[in-house]
This record gives C-alpha cells, sequence and structure tokens, in this order.
DNA sequence: GATCTGCATAACATGCCGTTATGCAAGATC
DNA sequence: GATCTTGCATAACGGCATGTTATGCAGATC
C-alpha cells in the first residue's frame, strides 16, 4: 500500500462518497473510482458497498482506517519537521570562538544569523584553543571559530578570511594621522604588548624581525583585552590583532594596521566525521561575510 | 514526500551507502542515486555529504531519520492488520439465532467458519426473534440466522435455504419403514404438537387444513425441544420443524418429512445501514452450505 | 601507477496515475 | 410514471515517476 492509496482511502472514508473524495483531493472521480478498486484488489479486501446511490464502509475498512489515519499524521509529521529543519529549527549550533573572535566577529556572524533564521537555537561560548578542541572532538560543540591554526586528526579545518597585527592609540595620538603604523614608529612609544610565551607575541616577535626591528615592550600581557584597557587608560600604545583592535576602538581609542604584519588565518574547525548542518554552514558563510566587509568598516 | 522516497531515504539511512541501499531494495543503484538527489531537492534539506568515498548523514538527515522510521513502521502496521483482517482476526463476529438453528444449523456452520478462519473471534447466542431484533439495531449483533421472518425498517433479510415440518416419532415406529409421513397418518397416533398461538402451531394448522385434516394434539408445547423429549419418554409421536428433528435423531428417535409440508425460509437478518463484514458473508456462505448439504444426510 | 569501489549522468522503457468522454443505475422531482 | 439529478464505473489516452543499462569520474587501495 502506498502512500497515494493511503490517501486516497482516507479521503473517501473522509467525505463519504468517490465524488467529495475526488473534490477533497482535487483530482477527478474515476480516478479515484479506480484507486480505490485498486486498493481493494491488493488489499484482498472489500472495504466499502456500492448500491443505494451511496458508499457505505465495512467494518474492515473502519478497523484498517484508524491504522491510516495514525500514518498519514505521522507523514505530516514528517513534512512539519522538514519545514522546521529548513527553518533552522529543530538543530541547535553551538559555536565555540577564541577570545579576540568573540569580542565582534562571532557576536556579529551570529547576529546575522539569528536574522536569517528566527528560530534557530544558538549558543556561543569562548574558550582556549585546547578547550576548543575537547569540545569539538566529543561533540559538545559543533562549530569553532579560531584565530590560531588548531590540528587534530578527527578534525577539519577551512579558512574564512585573515587577521593581523595592528597597533591600538590613545584618541589624541599622532598615529591617527597615518593610514598605517610602521615598526619602527612603535620604537618611539611606550609599548604595551603580547609576552613572547603567547601565541600572538610570536606572531609579533616574527614581524618585527622582518622588519628588523625589535620593539623592547615596556608592559607585557597576554590577552588582547588587558592591552587595550592599558591603552585606555593612558598607559601607551599596544601591538594586538585587529580583531581586538576593532572591537575596542571609540572615541578615547584609534587603531591603525602595522605596516608589514603578516596576515593570519581564521579558521572554522569542526568534526571530520560528522556532516555540518546547515545551519552551521550558514554560520560558516556569515562569519565569512563579516571578514569580507570588515575591510572597508575601518581604516 | 511519497512512499517510495520514505523506503529510500530510511534504505540509504541503514545501508549507509547507495549501492548497498540498492542492493537492500533490490533495484540499481543508479536508481537510488536519483531518488535521494530529488528527495534532497524536494525537502530543500541536504541530506547526506557526499565526498571521500563514503556518503555520511547530516544531522539534519538524523533528525528526519527518527520521523522516517515511525512513518514506516506504521505502514507496516497497516500491512499486517490488513493480513489479519484476511484472515478473520481483528474483528469479531456476534451471531445470533432461533432456538431450531442453534441447535444445529449454526453450529455446524461456525464450525466449518472457524476451520476457514482459525484465528476469528466467534460468539453464538440463541433469542427469541423480539430480542434479536433490538441486538441488531443497536450493533450488539453482526448477524442474526433466523427460521421465521423478521421485519424491521433499519434491518435487511436475505433468504439462504428453506426448513419445512417433519414428524418425530421412537425408534421402533412403523414410520421408519417410510420415506415420508401423511398427515392423515397423523390422526392415528398421539400426537404432541405446538400450541396454536406459537409461529410454528400456525404454520402447522395451515397445513394440516390444506391436506383436508385437522389432527388434535393430545399434548400441546411451545418448544421442538420439549417435543423432542416428550417422544423420546414415549409419549408418542410430534410435529417439529425439520432442523429441531434432525438434532435430535439418534438410534432411540427418528424423523421423516411431511409430505404436504410447505417449505419455510432460513433468513439471515442484519443491519441494512452497516455493509456486512467479510467474516459475516462467509458465515452466511457457511450456513447455505449447510443447508445444501442438509437433504443428503438423512431419509 | 593500476585497480577497485562508489556515485553521478545519460538515454531509454514501462507502468502508475492523472485526464476527458460516456454509460448505467438509483433517487428525487414534477 | 417520465424526466432530471446524482454517483459510480469504464474506456481511451498522456505525462511523469521510477525502473533499466551503459558509461565516466573521483578517491581509496594495493
Amino acid at each position: 500500500m502506498n502512500l497515494r492509496q493511503i490517501e486516497v482511502f482516507r479521503a473517501v472514508m473522509l467525505a463519504g462518497s468517490i465524488t467529495d473524495a475526488a473534490r477533497l483531493l482535487h483530482v477527478s472521480q474515476p480516478g479515484i473510482s479506480r484507486m480505490l478498486s485498486h486498493i481493494e484488489l491488493q488489499l484482498g479486501l472489500k472495504l466499502f458497498e456500492r448500491g443505494r446511490g451511496r458508499l457505505r464502509p465495512t467494518p474492515e475498512a473502519q478497523v484498517l482506517y484508524e491504522e491510516v489515519e495514525s500514518v498519514y499524521r505521522g507523514v505530516r509529521g514528517i513534512e512539519t519537521r522538514a519545514q522546521a529543519l529548513r527553518d533552522g529549527n529543530g538543530l541547535r549550533l553551538r559555536v565555540l570562538c577564541s577570545p579576540s573572535a568573540g569580542l565582534e566577529l562571532v557576536p556579529r556572524a551570529l547576529h546575522a544569523l539569528s536574522q536569517r533564521f528566527p528560530s534557530a537555537r544558538l549558543y556561543m561560548e569562548t574558550l582556549r584553543a585546547r578547550e576548543m578542541v575537547g569540545q569539538l572532538v566529543h561533540h559538545e560543540a559543533d562549530l569553532a571559530i579560531c584565530t590560531l591554526p588548531v590540528t587534530h586528526p578527527l578534525l577539519t579545518a577551512q579558512t574564512l578570511g585573515s587577521w593581523s597585527m595592528g597597533c591600538v592609540f590613545p584618541a589624541g595620538h599622532a598615529f591617527a594621522q597615518r593610514r598605517s603604523v610602521r615598526m619602527a614608529d612603535l620604537l618611539r612609544e611606550p609599548l604595551i604588548a603580547f609576552s613572547e610565551d603567547t601565541p600572538q607575541g610570536q606572531l609579533m616577535r616574527k614581524a618585527a624581525a622582518k622588519a628588523g626591528q625589535v620593539p623592547a615592550s615596556r608592559i607585557e600581557v597576554r590577552s588582547g583585552q588587558a592591552a587595550c584597557a592599558l591603552v585606555a587608560s593612558g598607559a601607551g600604545v599596544a601591538l594586538v590583532d585587529d580583531l581586538t583592535a576593532r572591537a575596542w576602538q571609540n572615541e578615547r581609542l584609534g587603531w591603525r594596521p602595522i605596516a608589514v604584519a603578516q596576515a593570519q588565518p581564521v579558521l572554522a574547525v569542526r568534526h571530520g566525521a560528522m556532516p555540518p548542518s546547515g545551519l552551521a554552514q550558514a554560520m560558516v558563510g556569515s562569519v565569512r561575510e563579516q571578514l569580507k566587509g570588515k575591510d572597508t568598516s575601518q581604516p
């Protein structure tokens, strides 16, 4: 018994006549007549008594009808569930991100995503790389937006865009007049920067070496947040990633890119064995959009 | 989403690959491939990730699969239920019968029916006409086997065969030598017969009038059972319906038809608005078979 | 690099399911 | 009781879903 047969049988039971069932299903009467005969033949059951100008269901038909109705509801349930999945509902998306991406990039991307999928259930958490790996591997999160390469045999990564080092300074500073800041210029400023045992510190050291300069920092920090906070309180200028810099900029704080800074990738990382949900793919696209629009917003 | 699509999606989820799903469904691989693409297009959902030589279900597919599995089970339930109905299971048959039919005719018919439908649930009850009508009208019974005409606007009747009056006598009686007994012969015997205010009494009176005879009965009874019991204890010979006579005959009791007796109908009566179940129709056929075979069994 | 496995596409056959036209039987109407 | 209306069945036909075989391509395997 196929689904069309179930629909037809149900319609005839509901309508009480072949003609009305045809109207209910928006098809012609002979189609229903033939289909019904075929159903009875195939089931080996007489479902309706013809005659006296009316169609009367046999007891067998009434028993079968209960089963048929439940299947019909089930099929409607599939359609409904599929619609919900298209709308991003029925599945949650758990996004992890590194601290710098969690300030502006991922929040903006998630906001855009929630506009596109109003009924989606979204979760976000800011973590260090080590913990990200654990959660992704154990399916405790679906997607991670990272600013540093993450390697693990079970995980797959995808480049979404890039970030680089930038210089943060108080609003009135002379750097505000330039389009970019060279490493050499930083030597003459009270510098706040990442310790060399942090990943960002390593990058900064390489960039400085490339420029032939070794800026000695007065104050060392272990997060872009701390660096920006120090700059905001007047402690000097800072070398931080541009993702963090952008998030902190306001009327008291400015930033400019570093001239020779090397671009670093922003990565989407997920479990390799489980294909991404449509929502996860949309999130990846949303982050990519945010990174693409980045260059035009400020300097 | 139609049923074939549900089957195909389920098979692919179970088999883990398109090729194996095709094997599972005993069709060719390209058919499944095209069908699966069509399903994804129609649902607007990416259900599987192709690549790396393997098919991996997306989270959406896994969510949908639960719904699909329940519908699939439901459809299997319909098939199973239809099979049960074909076997006479899943529906009960409640048969009423008049006392004379309840002695042998209906029991034999029900026995034959239970052979044909080993798993059917059958009920039988012996009632007077008045109570039969009430139970049939209120759907408390499905079918009645009557030996007297029953009329009611909601009920429909169908003739299955006929019965007539017969003569019951002790084993050694001279009647045993004849093929039939004439009314005139009964005048010379001590007669036990139905009171004239019973339907059977009326019939007997008419038959006697037709033969120009008026047998005066020594003992009057109101049931064929009582008449046969009296004959068995030696009280005389009796005029009873041949259905009852046949049931009572043994080495101590014989019976012969009455020569001029008029045939009376055996009727199947049921509710007019509700079509009969297949089981009820089979029961009607079974009773008809019993009545057909009746003439060959005895005298 | 050769081979094998798995999926996609093309081209074609077939049967289900839709259509319109029409006939017949049974109530309904006058 | 003749006629009209209503409801179902049948015939004849067309399109699309669903099957087939042949073949190409990509990635895994040895």
